[in-house]
RNA sequence: GCCGACGUAGCUCAACGGUAGAGCAGCUGAUUUGUAAUCAGCAGGUUGCGGGUUCGAGUCCCACCGUCGGCUCCA
């Protein structure tokens, strides 16, 4: 093994040869929160000698490790576990790694009494060399690298506690989870917690609320009530959504939210989905609440005959779908069980998917840069409830590959993640907390056509069976429009902004010329607000400013007088006077380029 | 659903087991104001819901509902 190496932030130990690592490299913050981590492990050891230790690995922006407790312990524990983790930096214990065979590995283990630790053990290779990693009265089985002594931690925080089932499964045993973060130096930390305030000016749930966008009441967990403002953004990305889906070919459908049982156990829904629908009984019979929109647009498609000439169909509906999700799921707009999704259906020919699938990925990305957003894209694979042979699933997802390969896009693969029906591509967004979600998802079907026995009339004059793309953009128009607000900020460009223009008139003898402006600015279809209280202009801007109105019209002699506008912008500020048609026009362009 | 925390006025937050308060918002009045908060007054609460302990519960205990941080799930 080679000595300590040694750099301005870390010192690793590697078996491998000589490698430098920092901490601005991803793979030194790991190394660095990974040994964080295991100092934590080790304090919580010394304190509950009978915790039994689970995973610790570092995570983006921090670490975690995994203990079961005799009893559980509460978020007050977490001070004296800092305290006593301060205690194992201030030691600078050596960490020194121990390579054993297998048999020593379950020797230890078994008898420091670490049963999940032997589990990690029997699922290793058989040829796998262990290795474990000790610092002072404290050895954990681990792969490594880590640093070379647990002085090198210099700032760290305990930021939560939760609960974690072992190896993600609902099934296994619940462990207590301790979050942490580290950092080469307190002011790292610092910047690091000051980043998690600000994100928290931002939430979606705090700024719905002061803009009076949305709300939600225990009358109704999880299904969200809009509210005027909130509406205004709404209609505004429907009806662009609208335009462009005009434009590239789809038709628009709207399908009912309740159903007989019958259609959910012909599309595979009762079988596959059952436990996270809605039902009722109506005359004696069961029915469902929609929790997709897929078998409505099926019977559409159904109610005609088709031509191959017809194809592809491309049915829209923006769909509003409900789904039960478990309580502790629940999260503002982005995780409800209500919500409306810009859904459709592309029914084609076998060898239209290719085209197809491509154009919904163009439309995604320029949707996607409208708002400005960074995605990643990710396959999803034939998950483990599947319905279909697994030809057909082989075949359509090789078809995503191509599409997605031919126009260079990178991906990941995540195996076993698909929808029980087909493969599917999705696009995550990445929001301002560099957490990542699903919005857009394509996904192909080869099962629907087969349970509604979707037909068409090929060239042959023979019934054929067409293909099916499931694909939304905007996914759940709750969930973008939450990530709309945390991305703004709550400052919506001006095409979104619920109120464009504050108009504001000094004192009370502006108030006809205020009044003719705000006219004015209504004829032009503009959404504005005419502030004729009894109030300073300081106080009427503040307040238009905290409501986050892009433009502010403050009217006074001079305006009045000259019959012209003082424009005030909420990001510049004064902007000087200008003429009310030059302000129109100008206004006009912003709207249009949604800038 | 599971683990942990929390729930007081519309919002943000106070209140050693001993009479529930403040700021902002709201309402009324005065002020007629030039680019982020004029002044004064008034009103606002069965402390999430239901039990229990206690002479006495916002405070302690139990159950439920909801919210928050995670796990799981997913748009």
């Amino acid at each position: 093994m080679k000595e300590a190496l040694f750099l301005s932030q870390i010192r690793v130990r590697l078996d491998d040869g000589v490698t430098f690592l920092d901490f601005d490299s991803p793979r030194g913050a790991r190394v660095y929160r990974h040994s964080a981590a295991h100092i934590l492990a080790q304090a919580v050891k010394r304190l509950y000698p009978n915790a039994r230790l689970g995973i610790g690995p570092a995570i983006e922006n921090g670490f975690y490790y995994d203990f079961e407790f005799d009893a559980p312990i509460s978020a007050a524990a977490l001070e004296r576990i800092e305290q006593e983790m301060k205690e194992i930096i201030g030691a600078r214990l050596p960490i020194r790694r121990r390579e054993m065979s297998r048999e020593e590995a379950v020797a230890l283990f078994q008898e420091k009494g670490e049963p999940y630790k032997l589990e990690l053990i029997a699922d290793l290779p058989a040829d796998a060399s262990l290795s474990c990693y000790e610092q002072g009265d404290f050895i954990d089985l681990c792969a490594g690298p880590h640093l070379s002594d647990t002085g090198q931690i210099k700032a760290f925080k305990l930021t939560g506690l939760a609960g974690a089932y072992w190896r993600g499964d609902e099934r296994n045993q619940m462990l207590q989870r301790i979050y942490g973060t580290a950092y080469p130096s307190q002011e790292q930390l610092d910047a690091y917690l000051r980043l998690l305030e600000e994100a928290k000016k931002r939430d979606h749930r705090k700024l719905g609320r002061e803009l009076d966008l949305f709300s939600l009441h225990d009358e109704g967990p999880g299904f969200p009530f809009l509210h005027p403002h909130g509406m205004v953004i709404w209609q505004e990305l429907t009806d662009f959504w609208r335009r462009e889906h005009r434009r590239a070919g789809y038709e628009e459908i709207k399908t009912p939210i309740i159903l007989n049982r019958s259609l959910w156990e012909q599309s595979g829904h009762w079988d596959h989905f059952r436990e996270n629908m809605y039902f009722t009984r109506i005359d004696d019979q069961d029915y469902a609440v929609k929790p997709m929109n897929c078998p409505g647009g099926m019977l559409v498609f159904r109610s005609r005959m088709h031509s191959y000439r017809d194809l592809p169909r491309r049915i829209a509906e923006m769909g509003l779908v409900h789904r039960h999700e478990l309580s502790g799921a629940l999260h503002g707009l982005t995780r409800v069980r209500s919500f409306t999704q810009d859904d459709a259906h592309i029914f084609m020919l076998p060898e239209q998917v290719e085209p197809e699938v491509g154009g919904v990925i163009e439309m995604v990305d320029r949707f996607y840069r409208i708002f400005g957003f960074d995605y990643r894209v990710e396959l999803s694979t034939r998950p483990e409830k599947a319905m279909g042979s697994l030809e057909m699933w082989e075949k359509a997802t090789a078809i995503l590959e191509k599409v997605l390969r031919d126009r260079n896009i990178a991906y990941r693969v995540n195996h076993g993640e698909g929808a029980f029906y087909g493969p599917k591509i999705d696009f995550h967004l990445m929001d301002c907390l560099g957490r990542s979600w699903q919005c857009s998802t394509i996904q192909l079907d080869f099962q629907m056509p087969e349970k509604f026995d979707l037909t068409y009339i090929a060239e042959d004059g023979q019934k054929h069976r067409p293909v099916v793309i499931h694909r939304v953009v905007y996914g759940s128009m709750e969930r973008f429009f939450a990530l709309l607000i945390e991305h703004y900020g709550g400052a919506f460009p001006a095409w979104l902004a619920p109120v464009q223009v504050a108009v504001i008139p000094i004192t009370e003898r502006h108030h006809p010329y205020a009044a003719a402006v705000f006219e004015k600015l209504l004829n032009a279809s503009f959404r504005a607000t005419l502030d004729d209280r009894k109030e300073k202009v300081g106080y009427k801007i503040r307040e238009a400013q905290v409501k986050k109105v892009p433009y502010m019209l403050v009217l006074g002699d001079r305006e009045a007088e000259a019959g012209l506008v003082a424009v005030r912008h909420r990001e510049e500020g004064d902007r000087g006077a200008c003429s009310l048609a030059d302000f129109i026009a100008h206004l006009n362009e912003i709207v249009a380029a949604k800038k």
